[in-house]
DNA sequence: TTATGGATCTTCT
DNA sequence: GAAGATCCATAAA
């Protein structure tokens, strides 16, 4: 029996939530006529004003104010003068909370991602938030396009990774609230950042 | 093998 | 002016 696709339901509840249920799904970019894909195997949850490591802690700027969108839009910022990184925006609207992804398990167009990270290895090509964004070609032009309805950007149903594999530790890079384990990844997957 | 410097956007002090 | 949800090339050991 077909499972309907539940996640853009799911998105508008807490982040922690959604970013369970993120994990294992298909995330794909198509720039011109190169389609590249990866299913979803590391995450962190960012929950605005309960947040103090979120960008919208501190409420709406220029920058964060697609997070206090509604659910299931697309937050791309830049970060250390030369990286981009992508959340997927949830909960309701007017809070600000966004999941965070971190890496992916190649699936389609490896070789054109392996053209743009100027990289051979496999594993090196996008286990890191900034390395998917390079190999999915994500910068500031997918910034608010809605994955569901997007002809450049999408989420769609992928791989059912059992619960049990979901393992959940603290987040990475961060200075503020630290203890947190709001950090999502899949046991044992070769693709996720750190063991 | 571990350490450091560089890239240079956005926000806060 | 400084620091940040980063990564990589290069240097030292």
């Amino acid at each position: 029996m077909q499972k309907t696709f539940q996640l853009p339901k799911i998105l508008s509840h807490s982040p922690l939530r959604a970013s369970r249920a993120l994990l294992g799904t298909l995330l794909t970019t198509k720039i011109g006529n190169k389609t590249t894909s990866g299913y979803i195997v590391e995450v962190e949850a960012y929950d605005g004003r309960n947040d103090a490591a979120a960008h919208s802690f501190r409420g709406p700027t220029p920058r964060s104010q697609i997070m206090f969108g509604p659910a299931g839009y697309c937050y791309v910022y830049f970060i250390y003068g030369m990286h981009f990184c992508v959340n997927v925006v949830t909960g309701a609207t007017g809070h600000g909370s966004a999941v965070l992804i971190r890496a992916l398990e190649p699936f389609e167009g490896v070789d054109v991602m392996k053209s743009r990270r100027k990289c051979d290895s496999l594993e090196q090509l996008t286990n890191g938030p900034s390395k998917l964004c390079q190999a999915l070609a994500i910068d500031k032009k997918m910034l608010g396009q809605n994955f569901f309805d997007s002809k450049f950007i999408s989420l769609s149903p992928g791989r059912n990774f059992s619960p049990k594999k979901i393992e959940a530790s603290t987040r990475i890079g961060i200075t503020k609230a630290v203890d947190l384990k709001w950090r999502f990844f899949i046991k044992d997957n070769r693709f996720v950042t750190k063991p």
